[in-house]
RNA sequence: GAGGGUAUAGCUCAGUUGGUUUAGAGCGCUUGCUUGACAGGCAAGAGGUCCGCAGUUCGAGUCUGCGUAUCCUCACCA
């Protein structure tokens, strides 16, 4: 029976991901083998499928199929995580869009609003996920906000508070007076914008005309002053030491101070400190004791402490702030000047410095743990470097507290309580209550009393727990014993410190208290033993794809252009670890937008026909049970050996490849032994005269080749292998692709391999001369190899020469001791071979060829004859590879007569 | 400002403790094929001072130093 000769991935891929779901092959659930396990960094419930989704889970997805195939009770763990920022943004907007006000609503309402939205739009990227063939136990789905989860980050931050490890106070933060909220500094992006420098100048008090001027790009900023510094080391400014200066406009004297912090060589040499609006400042007056000025309100206008302008935004202060200034004689000058401006990475708010009370984590003892994890190497890194990165931001003079609290009502609520200046931190308000009454000894305290923080938890603070708390770790240890620690974690480098880091404390901190002492001796407490940090998704210009560049082609365009098989083949053919993955997508030159277009993924939509029509070829052939003729019989069995053999080696480099996660390398290998190796030449050698059957024997064992080729490939194009894999022959119910077994490499001879390799070179030596010679591929040819006792004994083997006349369409292929009239040679290695010409040989090219090839050869062996000459290298090198290069000048010479006896032949 | 990565064919990249015939792959390119599986194909071919300089070594694409280019991370200055 003939199939189509087009392979058509779209009904293919949801026949067999369908098909997959019901059998439910992808869940899991605990037995006595053993468990490969991997969580998914859980991407944000907002989000939808981008580039850098579709590697990573292909990724997690090879590994987890390969796994389940060689018989480990394979489990990957699906999920999203709040978003707290994101999401209360798109919930605000959604409500603002009905005509609601966020500060209309309760926080109960607020909330049942968000878990509407959540319900509705929240599983969009893990519906996505499934069209590019992710197996993820879609039973196992879990969501950070879920109540079992939030149970858990409660828990933890009581711990960590009764562990001292968690504290309230007033730091400087990074404030977005949009989202009316802290943020964490990886939440902020830097990025330089143009701004103006404002000179303006300070009277000294006490003095009619005598002044300080300052620079500065924030001028509504100065209500806030408390004051002047210069370097202490700085000539001009030594009279003014101990003296004040007026704020102008409201006229607060303020000290002149000396610090060393302070740079001579910038602006004007002395600084305005505002203490409550700039990180430096604020250290500059914890170290001068100077007084803190809070002048900016939460939504960013100017709070009663500034004094004027109040309740005005703070870029409309400044607009009224230098009118005045200028008007008042205290304006010097306006410069141009760039300087770098946070904005926040989820409303691009300019983000305000500002003294907040806040929750923080103490990070010091966590970042010693996350180190001494790796380094033990009870985690490793692929590829190892990332630890430069990973030591960079942990080493103790980089680390800094986690600030963990959030301005926000998506997420989990702070579990602590305060009543006058109190705080009582409890799992719930009834201990809050009891912890209160002990405390005060007022035993009629009543929960009215309490006021609940109103803040939430980081997003983070959810996420860091994943490993534990989807398989239920604080909740009973069943799951959590089985399956933890995990395999793998394949995650993006640019989150190595948001997830990867935390991951590792949390396992550490809880792991033992959760699987007891015993099972963490055993299995060890890391959440996870490997990372694979995949590279970046770069366009052409190498800029990170974006949404907001419009750079990156829409995931699920591609996969309805090439198949979901074509684009994982695309993703990963150019993945290496870690290394930065330039994804072909061309951008069209007119939009600047990216088209959903890819050469690379083409190729892996071409690679799943070439399979199909290689079924095809198979399916139209007839079967006897009959013998052949022993001549093709000879040939048949030859190719078998060979490809077997060469499989074999394959799956051993496979393996390899595999376990050091150098997946591109693998899939790369796999390309070419299953289009070159299989079809190119496999296929053809032992492809029957048209209309001749082939023999059952051959047949079966081709088909069970291909079957464990298709086995092979199914990690990383599971749906085009699964379709194969059920036409190769009739499958019992259950005997499907997914969960068969991944093959063991048999033995296999180099030197047997080697044979088959010198073969193909004989062939493609002949098919060259008739490319040069414009002779038909069909034209019967005479070859006739010089003779010598290799040669003899290669084409003596059973088999081989049938096959190379077979391959090369010869019509004789004998030996001979004299040169052949009228012919063409090439040489294969040290073999000369003469190709008989029924017409007149072109003797000025065949002269320029071999002039040519001599020139290369001579050059050759004048490398290796300096290295034989020099009797250090003679004396020194080890004996193996003195006997190479002795081999390679052997060889070389004997060529080089070969070719000088040709160019005689010819008369050159 | 501090630190890190990368530099190999036109493009994107391999090259795993220094030695495997003066460097490999895929794509692209050139030439020839209406070849009874596949033009989404077949066959063959061209194409490289391994960024530069210096060093270590019998031997360097591979190790070291300096330089150049480029990308990134962190911190950022009024």
């Amino acid at each position: 029976m003939s199939l189509s000769t087009r392979y058509s991935p779209k009904e293919t891929e949801k026949k067999w991901y369908d098909y997959w779901m019901e059998k439910d092959y992808f869940h899991s659930e605990p037995d006595d083998r053993e468990p490969y396990s991997i969580v998914i960094p859980p991407p944000n419930v907002t989000g939808v499928l981008h580039m850098g989704h579709m590697l990573n889970n292909t990724v997690q997805d090879i590994l987890i199929r390969r796994a389940r195939l060689m018989g480990y009770n394979a489990c990957w763990v699906p999920g999203t995580d709040h978003a707290s920022i994101a999401t209360e943004a798109k919930v605000v907007k959604m409500l603002r869009e009905k005509g609601i006000k966020k500060s209309d609503l309760s926080r109960e309402d607020f909330l049942k609003y968000a878990f509407e939205w959540k319900d509705k739009y929240g599983g969009i990227i893990l519906d996505q996920l499934q069209k590019l063939g992710a197996s993820c136990d879609w039973k196992r789905t879990r969501f950070t906000m879920e109540p079992k989860l939030s149970d858990a980050v409660i828990k933890v931050f009581v711990d960590l508070y009764n562990k001292g490890k968690i504290y309230r106070g007033l730091r400087m933060t990074n404030w977005d007076p949009v989202a009316k909220t802290v943020l964490s500094n990886e939440e902020v992006i830097h990025s330089e914008e143009n701004s103006k420098l404002y000179y303006l100048r300070y009277k000294i008090e006490g003095t009619e005309d005598e002044y300080v001027t300052i620079a500065t790009v924030r001028p509504e900023t100065i209500l806030g002053d408390t004051a002047i510094a210069v370097n202490p080391k700085d000539e001009r400014f030594m009279h003014l030491h101990g003296k004040k200066a007026l704020v102008p406009l409201i006229g607060r004297a303020i000290p002149i101070i000396a610090d060393r912090y302070v740079d001579m060589e910038f602006g004007t040499g002395c600084l305005k400190i505002t203490p409550a609006h700039d990180m430096n400042d604020y250290e500059i007056g914890e170290r001068h004791n100077l007084e803190v000025i809070d002048t900016l309100n939460e939504d960013g206008t100017l709070s009663e402490a500034a004094q004027l302008f109040v309740g005005k935004d703070r870029f409309e202060a400044r607009k009224l702030i230098m009118k005045d200034l200028e008007e008042a004689g205290h304006l010097v000058k306006i410069e141009d000047y760039k300087n770098k401006v946070g904005r926040s990475e989820r409303t691009d708010a300019i983000i305000e410095p500002r003294l907040t009370l806040q929750w923080f984590l103490k990070m010091d003892e966590f970042a010693v743990t996350a180190l001494e994890a790796v380094k033990k190497d009870e985690v490793s890194f692929f590829p190892s470097g990332m630890w430069n990165m990973f030591y960079s931001w942990l080493k103790e003079e980089n680390v800094r507290d986690w600030c963990i609290s959030r301005q926000l009502w998506w997420g989990q609520q702070i579990p602590a309580w305060y009543h006058d200046d109190q705080i009582f931190v409890a799992e719930n308000e009834t201990e809050a209550l009891e912890q209160a009454k002990k405390a005060t000894g007022k035993n009629d305290l009543t929960v009215s009393d309490l006021s609940r923080d109103e803040d939430v938890v980081d997003t983070w603070f959810s996420s860091w727990l994943w490993p534990l708390t989807v398989f239920d770790g604080f909740e009973k240890e069943n799951d959590l014993a089985y399956y933890y620690p995990t395999n793998v974690l394949v995650t993006g480098w640019d989150i190595m410190f948001f997830w990867v880091a935390r991951m590792i404390m949390a396992g550490y901190e809880w792991g033992e208290d959760l699987l007891g002492k015993e099972t963490v001796a055993k299995k060890g407490t890391m959440p996870f033993h490997d990372v694979y940090f995949t590279g970046m998704v770069r366009d052409s210009k190498k800029r990170k794809m974006s949404k907001s560049l419009g750079n990156s082609p829409d995931a699920l365009s591609l996969i309805d252009t090439y198949g979901a098989d074509g684009v994982r083949f695309g993703m990963l053919s150019s993945a290496a670890a870690g290394n930065d993955i330039i994804f072909d997508a061309p951008i069209d030159p007119k939009t600047g937008m990216a088209l959903n277009e890819s050469k690379l993924c083409d190729q892996g939509k071409k690679f799943c026909n070439k399979m199909w029509n290689a079924l095809n070829l198979l399916n139209t052939w007839e079967i006897v049970d009959e013998p052949v003729d022993a001549s093709t019989a000879a040939i048949n069995k030859l190719a078998g050996d060979w490809l077997e053999q060469k499989m074999n080696r394959l799956i051993e480099h496979l393996n390899k490849q595999m376990d050091e996660y150098r997946l591109s390398d693998a899939i790369m290998e796999l390309y070419k032994f299953i289009w070159s190796d299989f079809c190119s030449w496999y296929l053809e050698m032992i492809k029957p005269a048209y209309q001749a059957p082939i023999d059952r024997e051959t047949y079966d064992r081709s088909i069970a080749m291909f079957e464990k080729m298709m086995v092979l490939l199914h990690p990383f194009m599971p749906f085009v292998t699964e379709e194969v894999w059920h036409n190769l022959r009739d499958r019992a119910a259950g005997d499907d692709c997914i969960v068969s077994h991944w093959p063991e490499a048999g033995d296999y001879d180099n030197h047997f391999i080697d044979e088959i390799e010198l073969a193909k070179a004989i062939v493609s030596g002949v098919r060259d001369v008739r490319n040069n010679n414009g002779i038909k591929q069909k034209e019967p040819l005479k070859v006739h190899g010089q003779t010598s006792d290799d040669l003899a004994e290669l084409l003596e083997s059973e088999g081989m020469k049938s096959m190379v006349m077979k391959m090369a369409f010869l019509e004789s292929l004998d030996m001979t001791d004299d040169s052949i009239d009228n012919s063409v040679s090439f040489i294969v290695k040290t073999h000369k071979f003469f190709v008989e010409l029924n017409q007149e040989i072109n003797k000025e090219e065949e002269c320029q060829r071999l002039t040519k090839e001599l020139e290369y050869q001579e050059g050759f062996v004048r490398t290796v004859e300096k290295k034989l000459g020099n009797e250090k290298f003679v004396n020194n090198a080890p004996e193996k590879v003195v006997e190479l290069e002795r081999k390679k000048l052997a060889d070389g010479t004997a060529r080089i007569k070969k070719i000088k006896e040709a160019l005689a032949d010819i008369g050159c």
